[in-house]
DNA sequence: TTTTTTGCAAATACTTTGCATAACG
DNA sequence: CGTTATGCAAAGTATTTGCAAAAAA
């Protein structure tokens, strides 16, 4: 999603504010390539692979360098600033093609299942899904630090 | 998920059926390749990436290589036999981290924004998610052909 | 000033492709 | 037997890392 979607400038505003804040309470220097990274993510609405982004954010930077972005895209991940869509690198495949949730673990990479109990109803497919195209599968993602990261603390 | 973890011998056997049907519908020949890599993933609980795939078929097939691993894993995913957790190769990233959902077409990659209705209900955390871990963002991915892709039939 | 961050270049994953041979139907 | 699939090797992407110089606090 982008903010110019629903128009709202100061929504950005906010934002950057929130990122601002983030960045000094956990000792990272807000930079101007952090910055402008941050921003070219939330304002853009097509989901921009890392090397968008470097595009993007080069035309007010000429000197980004790619791999500044990759260290920021994932820096900001980390404090929760941004979503990663997918996995990171490697893909990972299930032959289990029915409803169920996988919880990603950030920190390690780690993917486990998690099932609907019984007395859970199966979540319904959104209305505007059906605009879309064809649904084959349906997959709910969970992303946080799993037990196992947590206790390596 | 896997088989072992319901304990069902037959249901191996049921997924091998539909297997062998959907290759011979397609047109695409039952090789004992295509068989082994897809009970490799099909009889694994551990969401295995294509690496981990090569190597538990290689005990069995000293001699296949990695990428008949990749491209049996690509025709599987495009029969509908299994599925890929996350997004192929490329990471894409979003600024918008309110719960939404992405319609992701698995044939151009291209990946969609879903915000539910006004009148939708939020769809509720599984009850088992709690105990994998700290749940930070949650993400309902659905998967298919998008409408553009199917317009170039 | 001191420490973090950047840009560069090079290295490392991960995945895909061309082509001759082998295998399925 | 004709066609598809495999294995090999090599190429192509995507991502990560080491290090000296530049920038933030």
């Amino acid at each position: 999603m982008n903010i110019q979607a629903n128009g709202q400038k100061e929504e950005l505003q906010k934002r950057l504010t929130r990122f601002e804040a983030q960045c000094r309470e956990k000792g990272l220097r807000v930079t101007k390539q952090r910055r402008e990274i941050f921003c070219a993510v939330a304002q853009s609405c097509e989901h921009p692979s890392a090397e968008r982004v470097f595009v993007s954010v080069r035309k007010t930077m000429p000197n980004v360098s790619l791999d500044t972005v990759y260290r920021t895209l994932a820096s900001l991940e980390e404090m929760d600033l941004l979503m990663r869509v997918g996995l990171s690198s490697k893909a990972r495949f299930d032959g289990d093609l029915r409803p169920h949730c996988h919880f990603v673990c950030t920190r390690c990479g780690e993917v486990y299942d998690i099932f609907p109990q019984a007395d859970e109803t199966a979540f319904a497919l959104p209305r505007g899904a059906r605009d879309m195209g064809e649904v084959k599968q349906i997959n709910l993602q969970l992303r946080g630090i799993c037990k196992k990261c947590q206790n390596k603390n």
